[in-house]
DNA sequence: TTGAGTGCAAATCCTTTGCAGGCGG
DNA sequence: CCGCCTGCAAAGGATTTGCACTCAA
């Protein structure tokens, strides 16, 4: 499975260092939490509660309340990306260089979801800010649809259990 | 201001009729949520709250509570839409037959919203849908940009003060 | 040293639900 | 009539916040 840690520990440290440039303390807790983000299947997404309960298996001693002060931080500062299936809380999945584009697709019936990657959908979403004049900053497609209990094992990611899968 | 009222009082009988048939009851509660929807300008959409006000001003005397439950029920039957555009509620909008498939930008500096009309993000939509097999049942384009304060007042709707705008 | 960051618990906000009475079909 | 719907108020769940203490820079 492949994840971001093997290459991307200079970009971490590089990160590290940009946020301490831009004023922010790079805590113990701050830390851990961009470590798991980074050491997570590529695609993947955690919601609060499940990072928080990961931070607890690894001992990290960091509280609910501070896990959600550092997601929010993240996310303001476009290490991470907030994501909604419509269910009643977020997730969020690490923003990181050179990265494919890639949206979501979520099954009405069973809740889970899939990723896919499209360059079309990023290259539309640039040519309407061009036109509108607008500063692009992300796009997001979500393909709600049936699965039919098909491709469960293999192509959808169940959010409780996080279930892994190879798209 | 075009509306939904002037075209679709047909369309929205032969809702009330079909709902009825499908075995809920259309109760006066509902028929107001639903005229409202009907009666709001094209493309424009409401939190559960900002619909419960107008109800509360038109003297609907429609609690909270019916409120929520009645958008949910037309969520999952498909008569309303829910929009997530990253606050800490939802958004809902009708969908009707012979809409035009539109998505949002939302402006991440002041939080407002714009609709923009796309086919091609439906066809792309379609084309993954059939390549995986999967039943289609709606699309979400959300486009995260800085307006950049500009066309505010022609472009771009007021969440909270529901101020109305021509795309 | 110092004020940004943290943990804890209480608070807040949005949304859901139990229950008794109301009314659509 | 029957049992789906409603209003009310209380409950629930996710997220935020006040406060005193801690520690990164």
């Amino acid at each position: 499975m492949k994840n971001h840690q093997a290459i991307d520990i200079d970009a971490r440290e590089k990160l590290f260092q940009d946020l301490r440039g831009r004023g922010f303390r790079m805590t113990p807790q701050r830390e851990s939490i961009l470590n798991i983000f980074y050491e997570l299947p590529d695609g993947e997404h955690l919601s609060a509660e499940e990072l928080h309960q990961i931070l607890q298996q690894k001992n990290a001693g960091i509280s609910l309340a501070t896990t959600y002060r550092t997601l929010k931080l993240f996310v303001s500062v476009g290490v991470l990306r907030e994501l909604d299936f419509s269910e009643d809380h977020k997730h969020y999945e690490l923003i990181h260089e050179n990265e494919v584009p890639h949206h979501h697709i979520i099954c009405v019936d069973c809740g889970k979801t899939a990723e896919f990657e499209s360059p079309e959908v990023q290259k539309l979403a640039e040519k309407i800010a061009l036109e509108k004049k607008l500063q692009l900053i992300d796009v997001q497609l979500k393909i709600f649809a049936n699965c039919l209990h098909m491709d469960h094992d293999t192509s959808f990611q169940d959010h409780d259990s996080m279930k892994t899968f190879t798209p």
